[in-house]
Parts: C-alpha cells; structure tokens; sequence
DNA sequence: CTGTTAGCGCGTTCAA
DNA sequence: TTGAACGCGCTAACAG
C-alpha cells in the first residue's frame, strides 16, 4: 500500500502539498495538483484512515446501542441511521445490549477508548445515574426511549397524545371495557401509555379497573401478548377492546381471540402500536398507531451530528409525528349482547 | 483523558513498561505491575484505540455488507455476525447496498483505506470480475449467496437439496399441478432452487409448465408475492400447491388466495422457505424451509476470523443444516375436484 | 503557493 | 526485568 510520502516523491512535491489537496485545505496549483493526482492514480494511492484518524483524533464512527437487531421496531430506526451516517460520511457501529445495562456500560467505554465519537442510544431504559456522566463528557443522544428527569437530547414521538387520541377513538366507536395490554418494563413510552389510558378512560368517567390492565414480557412478546389477552378475555365482563402497547402483542391478542373462537373485529376490537411492516401482511390488518422509526433514526443522526459540532446547545427534546392508522381491527362493539 | 506516558510517570516507570503489562507481551514484575495498575486506576486511564489501532496497523473491525438491515432474514445473520465479532474483540461495522453494486464497491473500498480488517457480504450477487480481485488481497467472505465459479469462501446451505425435499413432499402429498414463485434477481439461492423445481418434477414424469413459473420483485416483496400468486390461481387449470421461494411471498400468496375466496390449505397448498420468526404470528402457520440464519452469520465470522489469522487455507464452502417444517399451509390436494 | 518539521500515542526493537 | 529511542502515516503550524 501506498503511503502519502510515496506519492509525494513521485510527484516531486512535499507530504504537506499532497495532504493540503487531499483535504482542500490552503491552496495548491492546478499545475502541481494535476501531477499529484497523477502521482495518486499511478500508486493508486489510498490514504490509510488508521493514520488519519489518530493525527486528527477522530474515528468518524458513531455507536448504536440497541436491545438487539432483529425487531423489526429497532431495524427500521438502525436504517434512518445508517443512511444519515453514511451521508455525512461517518460509519455505524451497532452494538446489541439485550437490555442488559451491565453490556450497555461496557459499550460506551468505546467512547473513552477513542473507537467512537460519539453514541446513540435506542431505547435504553438505564437508572441514569452514570449515564449522565458519560452524555456530559461525549455526544450521546437518546432514540424513542429517554429518562424525563435527565437532561440528554432525545428524538420519542408525543407517546401520551398518541394514546389519548387511539382512547378517543375506541371510546368515540362506543367501547367502555377497554382493556391494556403493557409491558414489564421502565420505558418512559410504557409509562406514558398507561397514564394516557388511564386519564383518558377518567375524563370521559370511565372507571379504571385494575384487572383490565395487564402487563407482557418486557421485550413485547408475541407469546406473551397471547397469553395476557387470553386472561383479559376470560374476565367477566369480557373487554370489548383491548389497546396493545406494541404490534406484536396485538398480534398475539388477535391470535388469542381466535383460539377462543372469538372473531375481531366483530367480539373484539384489538388496536396495536408502531405499524411495523409485517402486520400488513395477513388478515386483520392492524388498527395501530404509526411511528415515523426511519425518521426517529434519521433525526437522531442528525441531532448528534449537531452535537459534535456545535456543542451542547441543541434541543434537548425532538418529538416527531405518529399518527392513527385505523384498519380492520377495530369496530365498535356489539351493542346487543 | 490520560496517555500511557503519564501513567508511567506516576508510576516511576518507563512507558516501555506500561506497554508490556497492557498487552502481556514479556514479564514485568508484580511489584511494578502493581505500581502501574494504581496508576492506571488513579488517572483512570484507557488506551487509546486510535493510537494502538495505528501502530499495529489493524483496525479490529469486521466490515457487514447487506442488502438492508429490514429484512428480518439480513437482520438475523447481521444477530449472529455481531454477537461473533464482539465475542472476539472485533467491531461490526454495517453497510446496507440496497443492492446496488456501486455502493458494494465503495463500501470495500474501506478494506484498502484500513477502516476494516476484513468484510462480509451478504446476499451479493456481483459479477464478480472485480470482487475476486479484493478477495485476493483482503479477507473476504459471502454468507447465504455467492458465485459457485469464483473462489470465493462462503457460508449457506444447500439449497438444492432443501428444494427437492420441499417438492419432494409436495408430491407425496399428491400435487401435481406445483406453480412456483421465484425472483427476479441473478442470487445463487434462486437460480438453485428453480433448477430443484424443475428437475424434481421431471424425475417424478411432471412435464412443468412454463405458464406455472412466476417471478416476483427483487426483493421478495409482498405485494408482487400476491400479484404473482393471483395470476397463477387464474390459470386452467389452476395449480394446486404453489412452492414460494421466501416466507414473504408465501404470505403474499396466502393472502391472494383468500382474496379469490379460496382456502390455504384446503383449495391450495402454499409452501414458503426461510421461516422468518413473524410468520408464526397469524395463520396459517406456514410450512417452510427453515434456515439456520444466526448460524449463518457466526460460522460467516468465524470463518472470517480463520481467514484473517490462518490465511487461505481455509474451507471454499460451508453449507449449514436446514430443515422442511410442516405447518398448517399445506395438504392433499382435493382428489375430488 | 510550497516545503520543513513537529508531534499525535502507542508497540517494539535493542541495550543495559 | 527495565528503559531509551524510533517510527507507524498523517495533519497542521510555521517559515519561506
């Protein structure tokens, strides 16, 4: 491989004129630029980003931290990053914690380490009590799951107003016992989901009852989606709507439904969360609500991207738009049971 | 953030010594070792990765190259590369082509710039004229696709036989009348598993009909799965099992079925190849050629990593086991018709 | 507009 | 067992 020394002396010019064409920095003739270029193309000269990112103290790489690749959820959020990053001619570094904070930790050391230059982190529920120090010390920027209470930039959507208006639906379609299916963990996006549910069912003085709120694995489990509506639809008065955190579960309620020989929409109507792809594949296709997961990555890039440059002074918070897609799944109930 | 020098001061010893303990390389004594790790802790020091990257000219980064990082296939192999990458030490650094081979090439370029120590690809079906030149010079290898006339190692499995198998089946199920979904694209996989088709209807005296040959996107989208499956249903005679070479056009087929009013699998048999997890999510549960997809990418970078320290001498193939599962998509046909 | 030069932080000789 | 010294390839400051 060739170095920069070689082309230099090949085109009888220094190191420094090579390496100022190479990064458009200062000025170099057109004439000695040509036989440079020439001097590069005859070695096919290749600068070595090893070299380049140790004098410059830089690894134009970014960490991704997620739970883990497969779910479709996290896929499509890696995809908005990686094209961001790409474009700004940065690599991504994808890590997959499995939600264990303990690897989550370990990650980030890549920060102090140098192999990155700066982290996001896709929905990361962690304490916060350490993660503070590392987002005072490098870029990290949050994706879809973030801490309140904690002061680091993040891209969520308005995961409240999205449940509030998926309620306002389902009561406006006529349900009263509207039951939930949430999950076993301490995303903000859980929190805020139950709450809206339950203000929602309040204000239209709906009492909350403790037995129609169920919680699935932590990880949204389609088994475990399955299993807890199995349970809500055995309560007597069965629900007449069940609102899922997440497709997956809805999935699993769907299915639960029809082992119990109960039709949706028509027994009962089963509304999802995020619209990932693969629901819009089989019957009934998924009233859900949409998330925007390219876009949560893509701005997330960029919100790092502005970190880095310009320091600390960016939004602390992004909110992006979700939107009701209202499909099969969903109808009002049958008044005449 | 501390460098090895300061370390070595405050522990009165030269960076020489420092170096030695980090990596192991010669002995040092436990007294000064001692010394040296309290400094380490104190100035809480970590090697810088830039610098030691450099010096020993190894990027300790493994380069993915895939299609997309959606596809819940790519998304499975991309699970396993990384859990092997991050088990040796190595970071996995994604690129998504979107298939288009300019993109694959810029993306390799990375091999000579020392960004990565080695790269993966795929599902890339390049012309290979100039892949094998890089294959030549860096450690390359290709996971699920690869050209069986370049020397080029890869991991897959045998999709042939698996094939054969799945017709197999179907004709002991007592179809005769097998339309099949294929792609559009130039992918070993595809190219082997049409030739199954054919040559296992002949050898059982089916003469195949080219009107029972269809060709979906690509990509294997859903959307030309059904278009395809549609116009295969419209044909006199309408075939009575339809052998698709993904779960995606599976689903599409199942969901064009039921659309024409006809039962999967009491009116049509539908087969599909990969067993991507989502498709045990709605019914009817799919019968399929599961392949071992995690495996896929850990043997990809294990192999990678024999590539990178053993040199060429290396196995050229590596086929994975699949597996046919029977599910609920498919059944005699109705004799009675 | 161009060349000389000084490191960046580390691993690795070679001597002691 | 330890230390001194060199250089990996490049960028940037400075001098010309």
């Amino acid at each position: 491989m060739a170095t920069m020394a070689e082309v230099a002396r090949e085109a009888g010019v220094s190191v420094a004129t090579v390496s100022r064409l190479l990064n458009q920095q200062g000025t170099v003739s057109p004439n000695t630029a040509e036989r440079v270029y020439a001097a590069i193309q005859k070695l096919s000269y290749e600068p070595n980003l090893l070299a380049r990112n140790f004098r410059k103290s830089e690894s134009r790489v970014i960490l991704i931290l997620a739970p883990n690749v497969t779910n479709p959820y996290y896929a499509h959020i890696l995809s908005g990053i990686g094209d961001a990053a790409a474009g700004q001619g940065y690599a991504a570094l994808i890590f997959t914690t499995g939600d264990d904070p303990a690897r989550e930790r370990e990650a980030l050391e890549m920060l102090k380490k140098h192999r990155a230059d700066g982290a996001i982190l896709i929905a990361s529920d962690m304490g916060c009590n350490w993660l503070l120090e590392y987002a005072d010390r490098y870029p990290i920027v949050q994706c879809s799951e973030y801490d309140p209470e904690v002061d680091i930039p993040h891209v969520s959507i308005d995961n409240y107003q999205a449940t509030q208006e998926s309620m306002e639906y389902l009561i406006a379609l006529g349900h009263r016992r509207i039951a939930i299916i949430s999950a076993e963990n301490a995303y903000i996006s859980t929190s805020l989901r139950v709450k809206a549910y339950r203000d929602t069912l309040a204000r239209h003085g709906i009492a909350p009852r403790e037995d129609y709120i169920a919680q699935a694995s932590r990880d949204y489990s389609f088994k475990s989606g399955k299993w807890r509506a199995k349970e809500l639809l055995g309560i007597d008065p069965r629900p007449t709507a069940i609102f899922c955190i997440s497709d997956t579960l809805a999935l699993g309620a769907i299915t639960a439904a029809k082992e119990l020989g109960l039709r949706v929409p028509q027994d009962v109507t089963v509304v999802g969360f995020d619209d990932v792809e693969h629901t819009t594949m089989l019957h009934p296709y998924i009233t859900t609500v949409a998330q925007p997961c390219y876009e949560l990555g893509k701005q997330s890039a960029h919100l790092l991207f502005a970190r880095m440059t310009q320091g600390k002074e960016i939004p602390r918070q992004t909110l992006l738009k979700h939107e009701l897609i209202v499909r099969e799944s969903s109808a009002p109930p049958d008044l005449l049971e």
